[in-house]
RNA sequence: GCGAAAGUGGCGGAACUGGCAGACGCGCUAGACUUAGGAUCUAGUGGGGAAACCCAUGAGGGUUCGAGUCCCUCCUUUCGCACCA
């Protein structure tokens, strides 16, 4: 009979259908069970489409998802786009369709190829960036930062990408390069406006310990944060025309003052020009001049390190000591205070910058080897340092910090790496910012009841390249009356970046159509995410902005707690053989893409579902192989049929190796469904069902029936059509998950290995609870056994039940 | 350079707190059924050896009755960080 074969192209679509149709996995607010919130990083909807790499992150929070509902829960499983960015803006460029329609397009594309999965999104509430009333809230949250001081426009050099045209942060640079384009990034002084990001530096950092995230991500974060405790300590210095300036520098080794012999200020060092020496002026600004120019990468690849002469001198604190202050790239501006106090012998850079110039290297903490080779950075015993000599480094710099803060020359302070958030994007296909600029009141925001502020139309979607938006062009949208004082105003032409729409998304999920706040009382409950699933490489940027929204929405009220993810799993990535001839990510560049849509035609999308699972440890990156699929696809038909085959002939009672299979079969896919080992649970079905069919027992009812919940949540429309096959109504996903029972996960008797010094020499099958010394008789009358004993006196024996019994002999 | 993860058959990968290494799958080899089969089923499949056995988890040591697993020294790969004072 036809419909005794397992045919996923016609089953499939049907129950895909079904579960649309009847609201299967809207989340329901007014459900009363527990909330469970499973969450997958939406996707930028790109016109390629989805390929088996993309596939694989959803796959598997969408087994978790229904895993979740079986247990009992009322699970939220989202999804949604986050589709201002580039490439659509270049589509327009090149092709002259309007961003909003190809991203209308490729949306569409995506979802067909989402819904292809059967993953159970709760399509009700699809949220998209781009989408006015999404962005209205984005825009809130801006002027909410706005009023709090937290969002501020200032004059600086920036990172700039030539490729995309447009001002970056520092978190979009990655090695140097442009993260979305690869261009080397270059500095540009700019009107900017900026995130002060920095300010929740420290929350950032502490709240990262309580969160279950990978120790990866968690010190990805630690480290771009770069917290370091030292001290700021003012010199004096002195110009050549005797004017005096104070100078302030940041050092982690206070202990180390008093081996300063020379001063760095960074290039961009506010006090330079008042500091250089006329004689010194035309190299100094030649050197200020080169160092604005280069890329971070030119910057930090040098093999050896420049610097000039200032021609002025600082005054050591501790000591009155004259030291000469010199300038160098090797100092950033935007770390500490853009100057630093030079301690060659215990600075690797200072040594290496003292050597080259020939600048003096004295030790002030005794080493073992002495500093003549080079630096020593550990911790010792202070000497040359008049008052505080002889004690340990530890206790020395307490103690001068102390000195230093009684004559007011100091203070203890803390570092940060961070630096604050670049927001400004001079491209169109962003969020416009809601302010206004007005000659007469300044900076106003655009008020509340005005937003969202739409996007306009333009003719021309270019970037300059001049650091204009080409929204600047649209004079009648850009000239506007002041909110305040109704004069003649211009509007902020430039957008927010990509990071903008993605970093609070995960709140808007909980109540999307939600028309006078960001989220309402009801939806509050559906926060926060329980678990979070995506890719490692937002381990910082979304990760780090999500939080900080996080924070400062708890701060104004809007949402409960400071920290939006609970547990993060990020899966890794599926590799490709493409035309390099090696694995690599796919793309579409690499020529190595595997589209799911042909093989969800040949084989079904249970069958791919579960090969994506199969493929190797979620949290791995893993190889993909165009034949693995069928020995899922094999083995799902085999399975299927050992079900058909046994309908309405089921044993009465169950075998009590059929109990024990099923039993164990319950307990592994739990377990091992706790611990995402999904590769392994395929393992354990393909195992359960080769032992069913290569059983001369038939299967009871409930054996078949807890065999089809375990496998729902991986094979969904499988499980569903042979649910209904098995006499039940839809759906399975009313079911309860099953459980199993401890007494029956052992077999009654199970094979033991004997070995003889150390080395098995046979096995011996003995009931499962038997003990040392009937497992030792049982082992003495076996024939192969008793032949390695050799006639040889047991001396010792050791034993571990159900597993081994180990004979030594001689 | 610093830090983290990893290294197991032809391939992807199993192996719970030290206990029969190679589960499960791909591929391969035979055979069965077939007009045919890239369908299905059966058997086999780490290496060496006729066999008894021996050798095998990146390399080398160590601990242990017993090591893929623990300890030490290296090697390789991947991923972070990298003038942050």
């Amino acid at each position: 009979m036809s419909d005794s074969n397992y045919t996923p192209a016609e089953i499939e679509p049907k129950w895909r259908q079904h579960w649309l149709s009847s609201g299967l996995h809207n989340a329901r607010d007014e459900d009363p069970r527990p909330k469970y919130y499973c969450l997958d990083m939406f996707p930028y909807p790109s016109g390629s489409g989805l390929h088996v790499g993309h596939w694989r992150s959803y796959v598997l929070p969408d087994c978790w998802s229904r895993y979740k509902w079986l247990q009992g829960y009322k699970v939220l499983h989202p999804m949604g786009w986050d589709a201002f960015g580039s490439p659509a803006e270049n589509d327009a460029i090149k092709k002259g369709i309007h961003p909003a329609v190809g991203t209308r397009a490729n949306v569409e594309n995506f979802k067909r190829q989402l819904q292809e999965i059967g993953a159970m999104y709760d399509w009700s509430r699809e949220v998209n960036t781009t989408d006015p009333e999404y962005y209205r809230w984005t825009q809130w949250i801006f002027l909410q930062m706005f009023r709090k001081g937290l969002a501020y426009k200032a004059f600086m050099p920036i990172n700039w990408c030539p490729g995309c045209k447009t001002g970056i942060s520092n978190e979009d640079v990655v090695n140097g390069r442009c993260e979305r384009c690869g261009a080397v990034v270059t500095k540009k002084e700019m009107n900017q406006w900026m995130l002060r990001i920095t300010k929740y530096a420290d929350r950032l950092l502490t709240g990262l310990q309580a969160l279950d995230w990978p120790e990866k991500v968690k010190t990805m974060q630690t480290n771009w944060i770069g917290k370091s405790e030292g001290a700021e300590v003012t010199f004096k210095a002195v110009a050549a025309d005797r004017s005096e300036h104070p100078l302030k520098i940041f050092t982690t080794r206070p202990d180390t003052l008093f081996g300063a012999t020379y001063m760095v200020l960074a290039p961009e060092h506010p006090l330079v020009p008042a500091l250089a020496s006329p004689t010194q002026l035309a190299q100094v600004d030649a050197y200020i001049a080169n160092a604005r120019n280069e890329s971070d990468i030119d910057r930090t690849s040098k093999t050896e390190k420049t610097g000039v002469f200032t021609g002025a001198h600082a005054i050591n604190p501790v000591n009155d000591e004259q030291i000469p202050i010199w300038i160098s790239d090797y100092v950033l501006m935007g770390y500490g205070t853009g100057a630093i106090m030079a301690v060659p012998a215990h600075d690797e850079r200072d040594y290496e910058f003292a050597r080259s110039f020939g600048l003096e290297i004295r030790e002030v903490i005794s080493s073992p080897a002495g500093v003549a080779q080079e630096a020593f950075v550990g911790e010792g015993v202070m000497i040359n340092s008049g008052p505080f000599s002889n004690r340990p480094s530890a206790q020395g710099r307490r103690e001068i910090v102390k000195w230093l803060e009684d004559q007011g020359l100091g203070r203890a302070t803390i570092a940060y790496k961070l630096r604050d958030w670049v927001f400004s994007r001079q491209r169109y296909w962003g969020e416009p910012i809601p302010i206004v600029d007005c000659s007469k009141c300044g900076l106003v925001p655009v008020s509340e009841e005005d937003l969202p502020v739409r996007l306009p139309d333009v003719e021309r979607y270019q970037p300059t390249g001049t650091g204009d938006s080409p929204l600047a062009a649209i004079t009648d949208w850009v000239n506007v009356a002041c909110p305040k004082c109704g004069g003649p105003a211009k509007r902020e032409t430039d957008t927010m970046p990509q990071w903008a729409g993605s970093s609070w998304y995960f709140l808007r999920y909980a109540s999307p159509h939600a028309a006078d706040a960001l989220i309402t009382e009801q939806g509050k409950k559906w926060l926060p995410v329980d678990l979070y699933v995506g890719g490692v490489e937002h381990a910082i940027l979304h990760l780090l902005y999500a939080r900080f929204f996080t924070m400062f929405l708890f701060d104004i009220g809007v949402v409960a707690f400071e920290e939006p993810f609970r547990r993060l799993f990020n899966q890794g990535m599926i590799t490709h053989v493409g035309t390099s001839g090696k694995a690599e990510k796919m793309s579409k560049s690499k020529g190595n893409v595997v589209n799911p849509d042909d093989l969800v035609r040949d084989y079904g999308c249970d069958s791919l579902r579960m090969y994506e699972l199969f493929v190797g440890p979620p949290e791995l990156d893993a190889e993909w192989s165009d034949k693995g699929i069928e020995g899922v696809h094999r083995f799902l038909k085999r399975a299927w049929h050992w079900v058909v085959q046994h309908e309405g002939k089921w044993a009465s009672a169950p075998d009590r190796d059929v109990l024990v299979e099923r039993h164990l079969l319950i307990k592994n896919v739990t377990e091992r469904l706790e611990a995402f080992r999904m590769n392994t649970i395929v393992s354990a079905f393909m195992e359960f069902i080769n032992k069913m069919t290569s059983s001369r027992h038939a299967p009871d009812r409930e054996t078949v029936e807890a065999f089809l919940v375990l496998m729902a949540p991986f094979a969904p429309h499988f499980a569903e059509e042979l649910w209904q096959r098995t006499g039940h109504q839809p759906t399975i996903f009313g079911q309860k998950w099953p459980a199993w029972d401890e007494r029956y996960t052992t077999a009654d008797s199970v094979e033991i290995a004997v070995q003889v010094n150390g080395k098995t020499r046979g096995t011996i099958v003995v009931p499962s609870d038997a003990g040392e010394d009937a497992v030792v008789e049982a082992a003495l009358k076996d024939a192969a056994i008793h032949r390695f004993l050799d006639g040889r006196h047991v001396r010792k024996r050791v034993f571990v039940k159900g597993r081994i019994l180990n004979l030594i002999v001689g």
